[in-house]
Order: structure tokens, then sequence, then C-alpha cells
DNA sequence: CTGTATCCTTAGGGATACTG
DNA sequence: CAGTATCCCTAAGGATACAG
């Protein structure tokens, strides 16, 4: 962890809290891991209504903890295209178990039926399927 | 998610996010499922020093969301026992993943060896040992 | 389109005194 | 011991205008 964000403790827990433990952080991971969203302009039109100044801020943090990598394009020279890095990929698990837990406790939640009944089966094919695409990029 | 806490969208993982995505709560949740403690004093000792009107508030709000219950003490009238519903309970999985993902990525932190290693190896036999003691009570 | 900058409001939260 | 009640301050963040 950079300098900048010094832990209040280094439990495991408190580590993860101080790495993605606000409103908006794991937003933009899910748009990332699970939307296909690669541009400041697709994470600003989530539907949870982000603020620009608050985007650059997440996105320049992420990048800073090395969970996130920031490149240009190589068709358009003004437009950025973000991605994890592994460190942001290993979040994987994080993510499927939390989708897990909603899916059971929120009535109203819209997690994709299909996609929990297949965790609920066999959560590592899951993973597998999931990350197929990923060492390509 | 009762009508107090709108969210503001619900996806799964904003519904998490809003029901346990601040600085504070997880750690309540970690104190109560891996240290043990239970009292209202048991939480403000813990490292990250919480104030007594936000572990008070969060507290509350835990118990709203059903994820904790609250009863009181048989031996000690004015003391109060907190603990973890089916609901709070289902959060392990999370729990652990997080643990094993600052376990890889954050160099000082604290996580018990022992658990990262036996995490690794098995995690639904640590599940199974973690959770044997939680049905008596 | 990708951000930056600014203004301004509110929520979060530390400190601490106090009560049953 | 388990909270409640204040005071006060800072950080978070919404709205929006603007710049490269």
């Amino acid at each position: 962890m950079p300098e900048e964000f010094p832990c209040r403790t280094h439990c495991p827990i408190n580590f993860a809290l101080e790495s993605f433990g606000d409103k908006w952080t794991l937003l933009i991971i899910r748009d990332l891991m699970f939307k296909a969203k690669q541009s400041f302009g697709d994470f600003l039109s989530s539907d949870e209504k982000i603020s620009t100044n608050i985007l650059a801020d997440r996105l320049r943090r992420l990048e800073q903890l090395g969970i996130v990598s920031k490149a240009t394009s190589e068709k358009n020279r003004s437009k950025s295209i973000y991605s994890l890095t592994q460190k942001g990929r290993d979040l994987l698990p994080i993510m499927l178990e939390i989708t897990r837990w909603s899916g059971k406790h929120d009535p109203q939640t819209h997690a994709p039926d299909a996609l929990l009944q297949r965790l609920e089966a066999d959560t590592p094919s899951v993973i597998t399927q999931i990350t197929a695409g990923w060492d390509a990029s």
C-alpha cells in the first residue's frame, strides 16, 4: 500500500476496507469485471450516477493501489482504457461471494439468476468460465 | 432492506455496499466472527478505536438489517450481548476471501499464517471448522 | 471524450461529558 | 458497563462549468 494511504491496522479485513471499502470503488471494479466497461464515460453511465470528480479520484486511487491499470486507446489518442491488473482480478472470488450473499438475502436483488444458480452449484467452474478471456488481454 | 435505508440500485454488489460498505461495519462483524467479541466494550477495545456514538449507530443499523441480534446477559442485567444471525454468519465466505486476498497482496498484513495456509489448501474444510460451534449458540 | 477545478452542502465521525 | 447527547470539524461528494 502506497504511503499516501496509511492503514489504521494491518488486519486483513481492515486492509481490504482501506483498499476498496467505500461506496464507489467496488462499483467500478464490478463494471470492469462483469460489464466490460473500460472508459471514463462507460463508468459515468452506470445506474448509480457517480460524478466526474469522484470517478477520477477513485480511478487514480485504484491505479496507485495497483488494482487497475490505465492505457491510451490506439484508435483514439484522447481516449483512456482502464483494465484490471492481476491484483484486481484476484478480487473475483470476493465479488462472487458478495453476489451470492446478496442473491440470498436481498429479495429485490437483480443478480442474474443464471449466475446465482451456477454459483450455488459449482463456484470453481464459474470462476474458470469468467476468467477464460482474461489472459488474452 | 428496511425502508430507512433506500438502495441506489439492487445490483448485488451495491446491495452489499449499502449493507456493510463503510469503514467500520465489517470490523464489527470481524470481531463477532473471529474474535469472539460480544459486548459493547469488547468492540470499543479493538485496535481501530471506534468511538461510542459510531459504534452504537452501527450496532443499531446491523440489528435493523438482521445481520446482528441483541440480547441481555443473564448474569448481568445491564449488559448486552451481540451475536451474528444466520444472515450475518452467511458473510463468512466473503470474510475468508477478503482474508485470502489481503494475505496475498498486503506484505504487512497480520493475517494468521496458519489460517491463510489452510485457506489456500482447502477453503471448505476451514469453513466447517470455523462454523462448528455456531449452531450451539 | 477525458478529465480538472470550484463551489457548496451534507454526512461521517472524533472527543468528551453525561446518564441509567 | 452500555449506551446517549453534544459539540465541532473534516472529508465525502453532488452540481456544474470549463479545458485539452
